[in-house]
DNA sequence: GTCAAATATTTTGTATACAAGGTTTGCCAC
DNA sequence: GTGGCAAACCTTGTATACAAAATATTTGAC
């Protein structure tokens, strides 16, 4: 059986990524033990772990703080992660198993009834599961844990778009093709369609907080 | 001032990273506590840390011990960093400042020196820095951090390497292309010799594996 | 009434204490 | 002599305690 850290980790890294524990604020560790019903030594080694991947930050005599990382370095997040799951495509294409095969189309399958049905939620968690399968088939494991871990932190941020016009038909019909580029064995093809697949998604990201930064800006002149 | 389990963090993972502790050997809390003349409590936080960057794992109720990846592991984890490496360097071409230039001809510059010297143990220091200023380079500072994470990861089994019959000055000599290209700002050509560039670090390790696996099966069956 | 300084309180960072589980050793049986 | 079981000991995992530092509050002066 797993630790009370291992758990809390986890809750605490969940309550991170839903937007629960905000950016920027700062994780009473009294607090976070009186809601865990734990002391405080398991939620501070919990805080350690998360501070080593860089999910929050530890000011000297100042506690934790959720980490909250400037609207570049998240684009360069993004950035990075179309690099890396174009090099999971591209290793699936070369390397994948007829296993994979079956589970890359099944989740395209639940991708497509997602689509049917309008239901943004699910494809959100399908699509979730297609790109993880992905991962998988690129038969190299650290990559595909890397992928993972990448995915995950940068889920608040495409949680923003979520429902974007259109984004979900757009991006079904993307992974159409990169399956098809998978399954066919064309590596390189498959490796720009998930890097454009993934790059987009920077892109929204920073079209959107340009808005905002519009928007506040003028805010500000008009005061 | 930074805090006791930063200390302790950087020289576990120093040990760790310098073969002082074995991959595999058990980490005993106690000993550790006494050795640095502190309580288990800090010393737990720093294992704490380094479980998180999965440089250590924990077994439940056996403590921490440090990671033995599996050979395909680590060849695993040189892929990857080829492929970040090549990132970096096709961003470096991109985007690269004048500063950056200065300081990347610098860094080849003591490479030179090294090698004229013969001097190995300072060309391993000198190589490092120089990767480290195409990761700067790149302006891409998440893709900078997380080339620098792996790159120390990979440490101790780049150090495996560090003599082999004229490494250096063949190292040396792509490191030369590699400027010309970062420097031209031909994106492609940087990536591509960056890639193979770190690859042939996981070829060596690879043949090495395979080797001493020979001279394994070679006493198991001489038995 | 406001600003500043001093004190009180809260909170972090480290040490120590204790309980549950795992390992080792020693003893007994075969 | 060897194998298995039991008990003692050792280590981890969590709780509590305590000291140092930062923050909040209150009081006093202008």
């Amino acid at each position: 059986m797993r630790n009370t850290f291992h758990k809390l980790r986890d809750d605490i890294e969940n309550g991170i990524l839903t937007g629960d524990f905000a950016p920027g604020e700062r994780l009473d560790e009294t607090q976070l033990a009186e809601r865990f019903g734990v002391s405080r030594t398991p939620i501070r080694e919990a805080l350690m772990q998360l501070s080593a991947i860089g999910l929050i930050e530890f000011r000297p005599r100042r506690g934790a703080l959720v980490a909250d990382y400037g609207p570049k370095y998240v684009f360069e997040m993004f950035e990075v992660m179309a690099e890396l799951e174009g090099m999971a495509g591209a290793s699936a294409a070369r390397r994948h198993t007829p296993e994979d095969k079956t589970l890359l189309l099944n989740a395209h399958l639940r991708c497509e009834e997602a689509t049917a049905n309008d239901d943004t939620d699910a494809y959100y968690y399908e699509n979730e599961a297609f790109h993880h399968v992905i991962y998988a088939a690129s038969q190299n494991s650290f990559l595909s844990e890397q992928c993972a871990l990448l995915h995950r932190r940068l889920r608040p941020y495409r949680r923003l778009q979520l429902r974007v016009h259109n984004r979900m038909k757009a991006s079904f019909d993307e992974h159409k093709q990169i399956i098809e580029k998978i399954l066919s064995g064309d590596a390189q093809a498959a490796r720009e369609l998930l890097l454009a697949h993934v790059r987009v998604q920077g892109d929204r990201f920073s079209d959107l907080i340009a808005s905002l930064e519009k928007i506040k800006a003028k805010a500000t002149s008009d005061r």
